[in-house]
DNA sequence: CTATTAAGATGATGATCATCACCTAGATAC
DNA sequence: GTATCTAGGTGATGATCATCATCTTAATAG
């Protein structure tokens, strides 16, 4: 039964939200197609009508993730000030609800392991949104560009090392994670490192 | 043909150690028992004479990556004076052929995106390693006890998240990546952050 | 020295998966 | 309004995999 344009134009996107979903949830060798199908309430067949791998598949999905972790920041910079951005930032990123959401939250954290083992067209995507949000955090800084960009890249990677790790062990040790991750950026006071 | 209890240690041995290198390279669902039993010279068959399932080879090999990597860190800082400890570790840390080399490298860098995704005992071993790490920094750090333990978590979180983030992406954000991490620590300078 | 045991080989087994082939019915083109 | 096209459904296909069953043969127990 063929679908009007509107109508594919609907699954398409139901297939790449869902699949930005399930491939953070579960890994992306962890996610078949037929899941992802299932998820959009489709079956597997129409699959190939949308996208020509299970690959391109993961390059589409990647940018709606990475779009998506973009919108959020922006949101939670538009209203703050410039000495209170990283903080709040690091309250958001390292927060109870963030950690245990893996499926809608940051697809660094999520998927570094495997974009490290997949294609360079998927490395290109996952570098290029790491760029931006780094990018977005280095706007919220003072100070001449470059140096702004090297704060900005050495704040995020201790934020999205300390949730891979948090995320990685037991609870204690995840605990004792981000305990220490926030610290470094707590609003008002020295950093410790 | 059945053979010693010598060979047959020897044959663990062989299959814990490919399996070790082998996790990490390809990640645990891109790595099949058949392919860590052939990396051992053997076939497919003997496996369970020497593990229950593929889930607990994981986490004896978990344990002896965080051991060959603790060895490492630990020879580097043997001769090292306290405070060219850190800046030494990460230079290493972050060195190219550290991040090339996902096979004999960190557990963490190579592993957390899947033991995220795997059982609570082997979020435990993974847990267990990667504290032992922070403490193998922290004891080169200065100061009270807890404060020493949280720096050495904020130092591991960022040069893990690097890492991480460098081998997931292109190789200009890749190499922005490392230089701002490494710069962080860069012995003598004011640290950035 | 014989009886028993077990390491590892060979070869199922049943599950899962990405992808393809084909069909149906409704949408679009003309 | 008919002819054509196509979204999505159903059902292969061939590959891969974890795990199990069975066999062989050498090591160990007695």
């Amino acid at each position: 039964m063929r679908q009007s344009r509107e109508a594919k134009a609907e699954t398409h996107q139901a297939i790449v939200t869902e699949a930005a979903r399930l491939f953070r949830e579960r890994g992306i060798e962890g996610t078949s197609v037929g899941d992802v199908m299932q998820a959009a309430s489709k079956t597997h067949g129409g699959f190939y009508r949308h996208f020509d791998s299970k690959e391109s598949l993961l390059a589409a999905s990647l940018e709606t993730a990475f779009a998506d972790m973009l919108a959020f920041m922006s949101e939670g910079f538009a209203h703050t000030p410039r000495d209170e951005a990283v903080p709040r930032f690091i309250t958001a990123y390292l927060s109870p609800s963030m950690v245990e959401n893996v499926g809608g939250g940051c697809p660094v954290a999520a998927l570094a392991g495997d974009a490290l083992r997949s294609t360079e067209a998927v490395r290109e995507v996952f570098g290029a949104g790491t760029r931006r949000m780094i990018q977005t955090i280095a706007n919220t800084l003072e100070g001449p560009e470059a140096e702004r960009t090297q704060r900005a890249a050495q704040i995020f990677a201790m934020a999205a090392g300390a949730l891979m790790i948090a995320r990685a062990s037991d609870a204690d040790t995840a605990e004792m994670m981000l305990q220490a991750a926030r610290t470094a950026h707590r609003a008002g006071e020295e950093p410790t490192i």
